[in-house]
DNA sequence: CTGTGTGCAAACCGTTTGCACTGAT
DNA sequence: ATCAGTGCAAACGGTTTGCACACAG
């Protein structure tokens, strides 16, 4: 019933290629980030690990976001009005909508929009090095 | 030579229809929001207010944004890893575009990109409640 | 054995808040 | 005269950093 099609990606693999040492914390944390399928933040990580090993500290946690972040492994989004949440990067370019009542958040994708949004940078001179496109919302009540 | 088209918001007015006083700290804020043209965050506005009345503190500059931004005068923009900075909340909707070398606010405007936002949430079962689309771009090369 | 990575505590930065005072109404 | 608003300093929350130790290579 819980058919992942999305590749998980190989963060170990990454990180040697980074010439980085593969330590107990840091597969502590990979494991957490290839089996998490929403968007934890670093304290939600942080309890994570610290429920497999419970030497890990948060600082750890942040050193390895950063890390990951680096060599594009991981993308960081700060949503509104709380602390960066962090999503492995594998799959197609997705913008989010963020359920402003549970802290869910989707992912969507629209060419067009994107078209609109470098057309539009075009227009102003501007190459776009990236972008941020957040919908709000709240669920649609049934009638 | 300035030949101001936006209309200046009529920030003491709209103030003391919420019912508050009008102070010194406050009319040096309001002040100078009136005449920035562009996106200052809170520090900014306090030296700035800080020139005009040495006497202003970094809290009151804090507190008043919080005041305008809750009476809808103003609009507070996250932008990514900085402090918010701020803008009147005058004419239509818009979007932004950030020069990642200087800082530089560019505002823009696409109905058809709104309308496909809307569309997206309608689909995923949603109601927008707000967005925020940022580009952060390099001015482009001329050749 | 070397030096990268770690845990810890302290520092950091933008922002908020408790307090006693000041000043707009 | 009242009490909303203020300046100040301390607290806050998320994140980063200096340090001495630990352990992957």
């Amino acid at each position: 019933m819980n058919e992942t099609v999305i590749p998980k990606p190989d963060y170990e693999a990454a990180l040697r290629e980074a010439g980085v040492r593969i330590t107990r914390p840091r597969r502590v944390i990979l494991g957490i980030l290839s089996d998490a399928g929403d968007h934890p933040d670093a304290m939600e990580i942080f309890k994570r690990a610290v429920a497999i090993d419970t030497g890990i500290s948060l600082s750890t946690v942040y050193r390895t976001m950063k890390l990951l972040e680096g060599i594009g492994a991981i993308h960081r989004h700060a949503f509104e009005g709380g602390p960066s949440r962090f999503e492995p990067a594998v799959g197609e370019h997705h913008d989010h909508l963020i359920d402003i009542d549970t802290g869910d958040v989707i992912e969507f994708q629209s060419d067009r929009i994107e078209e609109l949004q470098q057309e539009i940078a075009r227009s102003l001179g501007y190459d776009i090095v990236h972008h941020r496109l957040e919908l709000y919302g709240r669920k649609r009540r049934k009638r």
